[in-house]
DNA sequence: AGTTAATCAGGATTTAATCCTAATTAGGAG
DNA sequence: CTCCTAATTAGGATTAAATCCTGATTAACT
């Protein structure tokens, strides 16, 4: 038997596409259990991680692990005063001279900077 | 009263320089514990992230958070096999058209792939 | 040498993530 | 439609990195 679709899978992506904050999988949790409390953290966690398995969102390692339901490629930035994390457009990338005898075959751009809201707050 | 010079920092980041394996806050203690049993592991964990804080090692964001004692503009490559972190070159990076009304500050490349011990195995 | 604030040891705590097991269920076969 | 079975789930236990806490220690200034 194959993948199987489930009521809370749907949910779960669903609520990942409304989210525009790159969550967590903690953040998304408390969105489904909101209005699916039966639905258990262990679920959002394992159906969000098969899903960036599969290739169906995004898995970004930012010490805890967010998500984004936006697959088409971009990089990210993140405020280091707050912690929000937005999308910025790809840039292309030359290949590194030095590559230590790595097979390169994907590469993660994080940005760090201050968002919009900090940027005032600082002022 | 500032700053203080104690032989449990000046142990911990020569360990971390002897290392180029650019280990874990958890792996420099194992090291360090080896040679100096009386170190706690708090010292080590708090140690490397004030060291990293005031810029005098890296701070690396790998899921776990790894630590790297040169501090020399440069990129890495994680072997997405076995977890080996190794440094590559710097390339230049054009700025993104779009930035979120970001203030970009920095950024953090990381490369996947593969390392030559496992692409050999996987040979 | 005395003073004091920075630092430390050691253990408790937090928190994201993973693991475990019995119960449930999607989806194919008959 | 009903049965079957393997995929999936709920819920709690567990793991592991990182942080926090408290009393003891100590570097460095006077």
């Amino acid at each position: 038997m194959e993948e199987r679709n489930t009521l809370q899978k749907e949910i779960i992506y669903r609520t990942l596409r409304e989210m525009s904050c790159h969550p967590t999988a903690g953040m998304v949790y408390e969105q489904v259990h909101l209005r699916h409390p039966a639905v258990s953290r262990s679920t959002v966690f394992r159906v969000l991680s098969r899903m960036a398995d599969e290739g169906k969102i995004l898995r970004l390692e930012l010490g805890e692990i967010h998500y984004d339901a936006q697959t088409a490629p971009h990089d990210h930035v993140r405020c280091r005063v707050c912690g929000a994390v937005a999308d910025v457009s790809r840039t292309e990338l030359p290949r590194p001279g030095c590559d230590a005898g790595f097979l390169l075959e994907d590469r993660t751009v994080i940005y760090s900077g201050v968002c919009p809201a900090c940027r005032e707050k600082l002022q």
